[in-house]
DNA sequence: AGCATGATGGAAACCGGTGTCAGATTAAAG
DNA sequence: CTTTAATCTGACACCGGTTTCCATCATGCT
């Protein structure tokens, strides 16, 4: 049986087995040790040797195998995304950006979609941590923002990279963006259009994004001396349906706002459908103004002002802070660990009605 | 430094470190191979035997290391998920999908983007399951009908199942709906309601989407003994922007259509955009029918009568088919093959004006 | 020149499982 | 009460890398 075993053509072409360390080993003449201190770039290594092998390595087409590495090192090549609910868009548009970053590593991606709610949840995580052995894990918004999880990653020595709409830490395990700042303008920019009575459908409860959009819109109409009624504030939880209830509140005062932001585009679009429900033109009878920039904002009618949030840019500088060292691009600390947000003007937002 | 190591709740076994096979193997009193015989279910092995081993199993909280596993079997317990393009929503309804057929298993899902039109697609895509060792892939829709590319997957001895609208084989690597009769159906609908000038806009060439469901609109026309002048079919590629542009040409026609079916919900939406702006209405001057029902139909106004793709549905019987047999469900044969789609009636279709 | 010093390279063990195959055990048959 | 066959079991090699421990070798220093 032994001679029947798998003929690797393995010496020169590239027949069907693929190359092992040890061919490179024997072709370079030297021994195995030495092709891993190659592959793993050991600083202690003759620059000669290093490139006599890694001449080999390429003529070969060598590529270590990813599974006996993983055992070995006791870590697999592999990327988590951590998610929770979100907007469809805006996961897959992080899954873009974390695919970028490990376009042409060893690296891949899995997703694993967690459930907030359940008491199970970070068990569930836990074993899948330390069963997987992943090299770290992208944790997107809103999950991002729960701290025991973090300290899970911790706890069984995974790295990790939050993301979210503010700043949490010292920046070496967070990208965020500066929703505060982005939303001020936001609003700037409806109370530069002449509104003064703009109602705001803010954020679920406990939310870091809510709350930092919620607070940009307050620090806007402050510094303008307007007030902001208790009134002109709803709530909904980031879906289109929580937006058209919220809107129909809002549209219920009497004097109704002249403009409303909402802290995403899903609601924001729920102001348009509720508005469209009533017969109130926009933007001529209302402003509305959204956040995200998800494809929905230019797609409905009338395309929506909103704020671009930078997903895709914040999830692959994510994925290179923690791959960064390994693949020999930049430091993980080299990675910005802010990005901007944009306001993108289109026809949801006109003066107020005489 | 040992003593510092994360205590796991161990039932009462060893210290921090998880059990290994040799662990359970020295506690049952048997031997390694055992043990992996009973981790395998293989079927000669003494019932007893196998209690006896299960039993240490349970109480060890023993998993095997799924890294070393992979590198003996020469095979990794991850499933890829194959993409392109296509719309997020869908895509993340398939992931969904196939994470809940996944759920509970040792598996995990990895994903895989490609650009279809790139040169290099089947070479990247035979790196990645060369490398990645990968237990098996679901492909998706559009790039599903590639068949350069179930063949690969045939050469390089990875199993993977498709998914489509159109059974493409014997049913053992496909996952279809039957989109035919679907809008075969929904045009009837229109038919019945007292359209008889009715466009169509179609999906782009070479898509098998495209084609089954503009021969189930030809087929409810003929049925119907109605004529399909070519003017009325204008072709888009599947996006909010290209079913404007077709909408606007059907729209220019003399006598204008009544009705328009739209090959998908994104160009569906566009009808209703390019509608609104000409000041047209939807649904008492003109009648609309998309396709997927995506969230985009139910929230656009009108929300969008629509064909409801089972794609939920579909992934997760794609990812059975993977990997069925594995974890002691049913045989991959047994899973369905194909889904039924169905007519969601919500406001865009109405009778036609007198 | 002689010796300490640090830089390399190699043999063998190891990561944690699985395959092979011979030997042990048990059941059925003669 | 053997003999034969069928069923289980375990020792050992192996998957393809990494790491430990040492022997070797070129160089710096006295």
């Amino acid at each position: 049986m032994g001679a029947t075993k798998t003929v690797a053509a393995k010496a020169d072409g590239q027949r069907g087995a693929r190359a092992t360390i040890n061919d490179v080993a024997r072709l370079a003449g030297v021994s195995k040790k030495t092709v891993s201190r190659v592959i793993n770039r050991s600083p202690l290594l003759n620059e000669e040797t290093r490139e006599k092998v890694e001449k080999v390595i390429r003529e070969l087409g060598y590529v270590p195998n990813p599974q006996a590495r993983a055992l070995a090192l006791r870590r697999n090549f592999l990327v988590g995304l951590i998610h929770d609910n979100p907007n469809a868009q805006m996961v897959l548009n992080m899954q873009q950006g974390i695919l970028e970053a490990l376009q042409g590593t060893e690296f891949e991606m899995v997703v694993r979609p967690v459930d907030r709610n359940s008491a199970m949840m970070l068990d569930d995580v836990r074993v899948f941590l330390e069963r997987q052995r992943l090299f770290g894990v992208v944790i997107l918004p809103p999950i991002s923002e729960n701290d025991a999880l973090a300290a899970l990653c911790d706890e069984v020595g995974c790295r990790y990279v939050r993301m979210g709409s503010a700043q949490l830490d010292d920046g070496i395990h967070m990208v965020a963006s500066n929703d505060r700042e982005a939303v001020r303008e936001a609003t700037d920019y409806l109370i530069q259009q002449g509104h003064s009575l703009i109602g705001l459908i803010e954020g679920p409860d406990g939310f870091r994004s809510a709350r930092e959009r919620r607070l940009g819109f307050e620090e806007a109409l402050q510094a303008a001396g307007l007030t902001l009624p208790r009134s002109l504030i709803a709530q909904g939880n980031y879906t289109f349906e929580t937006g058209v209830t919220a809107a129909n509140r809002l549209l219920d005062l009497s004097p109704r706002p002249t403009a409303i932001f909402a802290s995403n585009d899903e609601m924001a679009a729920g102001i348009v459908f509720a508005a469209r429900e009533r017969g109130i033109a926009i933007p001529d009878e209302l402003s509305v103004i959204g956040f995200d920039d998800t494809p929905i904002a230019a797609h409905i009618w009338p395309p929506l002002t909103t704020v671009r949030w930078p997903i895709v840019s914040m999830a692959r500088a994510a994925a290179r802070k923690l791959v960064g060292d390994m693949v020999g691009g930049q430091a993980a600390a080299e990675q910005p660990s802010e990005l901007p947000s944009t306001l993108v003007k289109r026809a949801s937002v006109a003066p107020p009605p005489a």
